[in-house]
DNA sequence: GCAAAATCTTTACAGTGTAAAAATTGCGAC
DNA sequence: GTCGCAATTTTTACACTGTAAAGATTTTGC
């Protein structure tokens, strides 16, 4: 994992220049406690600066660049600094893969609020799936690529569990039957399954790269949009215009 | 990336103290090319060998623990040695993801050969692609999951060609129609970008335990195959003998 | 106001990938 | 045959990484 790029260098150069002395520019104060003017030796909020500071990252520099001493780095705290709020690399990706499944949720929910006919929620809402993965690829690889998620957390328990609840839901409503929380049966379980698998394979086979070839041999120019939809319908009892 | 396990380091021990003495007993010796009896300073086959290693780790140590060094060790060969075959770790990486993409198309086609309805083709096609990745877990990590995987090598594009080619090949053959090699129709499109997606959905979520919520909610003990099955019969056209 | 707890920094260590230099061996020209 | 060059392997070195432990600093409870 040793990177090759020069900026973390001069990245870590200047923050090692920075050390000596502690001036009240230097840091960036995001919220005091009391008194204001100075800068603190306790941050404040450090928690959620870390994890704002992670999700920048990630945007910046993938998944692959998601260390533990890069987003303290970009805190602008020492390395050792997250120790106390998240334990480990797991518990700070796990708290983040949390908000990325909050935000996932609410794409996801709006999307099905969007529409009124069973069928058109959730073509809309597995419109919303593929769209956020495909704005936020980073946050999307959190959420179902990294091997170091730790679901014992609280949050990321029921963050996810909630995504799961409003698949469940959605299909119970295309299929307009209630749907039991503790049993399904076969039929039930199956069509869960496939939606799921549909929409979570297509999205990443996409953030993958491996439609490319599907989609250039396409006519001019068609979009991954396009080909979604075209998916969709095919998979859905009775689409609705058309 | 450190780890904590402490067979590492025994491992890291024993050989270092078997570095000085070089004996004949002490390396594998596995191919030589002229004089047998001694320990060859060069390996005779050390890019085959590290292969091998390679997939030992992998199925041992999960993808996380395949690293250039750790090959290089199960292989008895100091940690450097790989550069020169392979160059970096997506080199040795995306070699064996070919590896693996081989043993894949193999499996289909055997699965397909098995089966002359066109149907029940594409059926016994994907759950072979379940299968083998259940059998596999790591060698479908490297293929699908890993983020270092160098395309332009000819060994691993031909490879995952052959297994797109397959997969397209198999649509066609299910809709009964010629399909081009280098235009699609929307419709066509759709019918692979269906069939891929489900069956890759599938394979991902299971693997990731991720449908453990909804197995657990069947009737007592129902397997994946099973739900795989009843995923698969609600999505295509008309399942014979149901 | 002061001791304890919480928070942050320093220091240290084992592991990783990768580059470069040194060592060893195989092979072809002669 | 042997000599030199090229291929292969090892050694050494460096910049990263995660994580643990100890020290420094501030907040907080009493």
């Amino acid at each position: 994992m040793a990177k090759t790029s020069r900026e973390n260098k001069v990245v870590r150069t200047v923050a090692r220049t920075r050390k000596p002395a502690r001036v009240a520019a230097e840091r960036p104060a995001m919220r005091r406690r009391k008194s204001a003017g100075d800068t603190p030796y306790h941050h404040g909020d450090l928690r959620e600066a870390l994890l704002q500071a992670a999700e920048r990252v990630l945007e910046r520099d993938g998944l692959a660049g998601l260390t533990l001493r890069a987003v303290a780095r970009e805190a602008g705290v020492s390395h050792a600094a997250p120790t106390h709020h998240f334990g480990d690399l797991t518990g700070l990706v796990s708290e983040l893969a949390a908000i990325g499944f909050r935000m996932f949720n609410a794409a996801m929910n709006a999307a099905d609020e969007s529409e009124t006919h069973p069928v058109m929620k959730g073509l809309a809402s597995a419109k919303a799936y593929v769209a956020y993965a495909q704005a936020h690829p980073g946050m999307y690889g959190v959420m179902f690529r990294s091997a170091r998620l730790d679901y014992s957390r609280p949050s990321l328990r029921e963050a996810s569990e909630a995504a799961f609840a409003g698949l469940t839901g959605g299909v119970a409503e295309s299929r307009q039957e209630k749907i039991s929380k503790d049993s399904l049966s076969l039929d039930q379980a199956a069509a869960i399954a496939r939606a799921w698998s549909l929409v979570h394979g297509f999205t990443t086979l996409l953030l993958d790269g491996r439609l490319t070839g599907i989609l250039e041999r396409l006519p001019e120019g068609t979009s991954a949009d396009k080909l979604l939809d075209a998916m969709l319908r095919g998979a859905v009892p009775r689409p609705p215009g058309a």
